[in-house]
DNA sequence: GTTGATGCTGAGGTTACCTCACGGTGAGGC
DNA sequence: GCCTCACCGTGAGGTAACCTCAGCATCAAC
């Protein structure tokens, strides 16, 4: 008999199976779920200070600091002054973080494709629709 | 146009969002997640050995004597050989702790109840249903 | 009794976060 | 112009939750 508290347990089952599969997928490049996060991020909105960038990964701004010394180091991002307040910094992907980036991406796709290609694809859309409502309401 | 990635994604942030709920709900005892489910696994199966404990939590041994650490510091477990085997040791709750681990159970399941119960009833079912598909298959 | 595995834990390290304080900068009043 | 106040990134230092490794006690089998 599925009860709600069970529902909870299931979500939590299915998101950590993604996990898994997902650090392991990115494991041949070394970088952590927020590095990747945060090259995604970055790549996207060009032109992103570390402060936004902290936001959008819902860590202190000093954080951010400490991620992007990591990216930096292995030259996958640079640092460039903001043109327009002298205080800010911006992230900017380098050409090796770009391919980085669509590599991770890709493989990210694939497996996540792999993964949920065990349901057809009705349930998938029902199942996408299904969270959207209760995430949304 | 909802795709695999997103469904993902989607799975992802409807754990997250529930997980986020329960530190809240978890809050008033000052107790990690891990501390929780070390309460819930000692109260259900009694005579746990530490490294038992360990296994159920997907953590090194040596972490679970933390766990424990943390938890015996507050009164809600106590350390009790194991009388088939001196070099094991057994975890048990106290008064304390099984009257703390009822309260954190009812919390949590009024909580899941009420997250959930944005849904109707059958969308719960339906959800329930694909995600098991999913795990199981 | 000796040998090899097992159970817990002390010591010490890593990682990923945090807060606090600071110097540099921007912006609005006066 | 300059004062004040807010904001930017980061150095310094702390914490929580994990880890490995070594060590001691014990068990199981020979």
């Amino acid at each position: 008999m599925p009860t709600d508290d069970d529902l909870g347990e299931l979500i939590v089952r299915a998101a950590r199976s993604l996990r898994g599969r997902w650090r392991a997928v990115l494991e041949p490049w070394d970088l952590s779920p927020h590095q990747v996060r945060a090259l995604m991020t970055a790549g996207r909105d060009d032109g992103l200070r570390l402060s936004g960038l902290a936001e959008r990964l819902h860590i202190a701004p000093r954080s951010a600091t400490e991620v992007v010394d990591g990216l930096a180091g292995r030259g996958l991002v640079e640092r460039v002054p903001d043109p327009t307040d002298r205080r800010a910094v911006l992230v900017r992907l380098t050409a090796e973080g770009t391919r980085v980036r669509d590599e991770v991406a890709a493989a990210r796709a694939a497996d996540a494709k792999a993964a949920l290609s065990r349901l057809p694809a009705e349930d998938r859309a029902e199942l996408a629709r299904l969270l959207r409502r209760f995430l949304d309401g």
